[in-house]
DNA sequence: TATCATTTAATTGTCGACAATTACCATGAC
DNA sequence: GTCATGGTAATTGTCGACAATTAAATGATA
């Protein structure tokens, strides 16, 4: 609804369980079921007008997306990312990023090079108009790196990282309210790597792109010690 | 079964779709479902005794593997991996065990270190007794790339490299019956490999991994070329 | 004879009900 | 007061049947 369009490609609803699937999937990236919130299947079944069967169905597409957990015979929760677990995310995040950056220096066309710097100009443009609104940025951000991958011509790598991983990554961005975090050095940094992609440059596309991830989760790991040390200050 | 343990921790079969997930990945694997076949929800159910729902859950679950592949109101078939496929495989196994080399060399215990050094002991002694026989080594390579996943302690890797990518590894290798390949040569980049992380050089161990997994997809694209080649010229 | 429309069979999607397991709560013993 | 034990309620796992969709088979027409 909200998203740049472009990526999302309409995942083409053509049974309950995807429906379903899809706002439930929405429900928790927005926020609407809290994270660590136990959901159960009567519960949802009433709640969506569906039986069990095909809700069952979309719960199990959930916990493949890693958006909630479940355990045998006791039920499911919706997923909570703790530090640790964001760390992770983003350590993956690097060692595929920066493949798919190599990969996309060697395979992408003339006209997914041009989409990607409309991309750019796009976002460069909501920077001018409101310096401190990140809110457009970040899906701007996740746009960015989307093309890349879809780039790469690597469906494997696709299917991982925009399938399962993005929406972790949306995930950890209200679970954690992250706001704008360095919006002008990021900028730089996706020109330098469309510039390596263009110029076919495979190796400094992937160092550039690790260089970039990492950074982002540096800053990440920077901003949550703070929360975690104002939080200890105030409360103790 | 045949596997050496250790890795392979008993899944703990608690409901019937984890039981019949188990042995339809197994059949999978082995080659008794033939790739690219068509299975059918009645038909699995009435050769496994059990309802169709339970069995959907495993199926489910054997596509979150991408070990079949479903179309909605269609059905669903055996994955059946082309050369294209297989060489996206080894691209992101490239980038995410070559991450995971690093983080082993950060984070792998010394208990986990020795671990690791029996199974190139296991390793060696088998390629002693039976030079040709490639059988045993090949669960052996997967066991010491297993446990340097391990070693790097981050579930997300574990997950996705474990859980998901090694099936299709074993996959690959029952379809393409890829015999021993180069036995020696992965011998000497595993030992130096392990020298690196014993050695808490993160760097080292990344490169060397990303150079070995690239070898082995060098060394299948060339095999798999010479197949082509043969296959030409036998039948036409 | 080839092509298209219609019918028909089979498979998948969906539903409601029953059984098994689990978690919670109350009661009682130490 | 704390811990163990039993019972009860709720949730998950499983099943069989019906509805909807698809693919194949049949027949009709150009």
């Amino acid at each position: 609804m909200t998203t740049s369009s472009s990526n999302l490609a309409t995942p083409e609803v053509r049974t309950l369980a995807e429906r379903v699937f899809n706002q439930l999937q929405t429900a928790i990236v927005r926020g609407d079921l809290a994270p660590g919130s136990k959901i159960t299947e009567p519960g949802l079944s009433k709640a969506y007008g569906i039986s069990r069967g095909p809700l069952r169905e979309a719960m199990r597409r959930l916990e493949t997306h890693r958006l909630i957990e479940r355990v045998p015979h006791v039920g499911a929760r919706v997923v909570k990312l703790s530090m640790k677990e964001l760390i992770e995310l983003f350590d993956v995040r690097e060692a595929l990023e920066s493949m798919a950056a190599r990969l996309a220096a060697e395979h992408m066309t003339a006209d997914e090079i041009a989409g990607l710097r409309e991309v750019l100009d796009v976002h460069e443009r909501q920077a001018d108009l409101r310096r401190g609104e990140a809110y457009f940025q970040r899906e701007g951000d996740l746009d960015f790196h989307y093309r890349i991958v879809q780039g790469s011509h690597n469906r494997m790598l696709m299917t991982i990282l925009c399938d399962d991983l993005y929406y972790l990554v949306r995930l950890y961005r209200t679970q954690f309210s992250a706001s704008g975090s360095r919006p002008q050095r990021a900028f730089v940094e996706h020109h330098r790597i469309v510039d390596a992609i263009e110029a076919g440059d495979a190796e400094l596309s992937e160092l550039l792109m690790r260089r970039h991830v990492s950074a982002s989760r540096a800053n990440v790991a920077e901003r949550y010690a703070a929360i975690l040390d104002q939080e200890s200050t105030q409360s103790q």
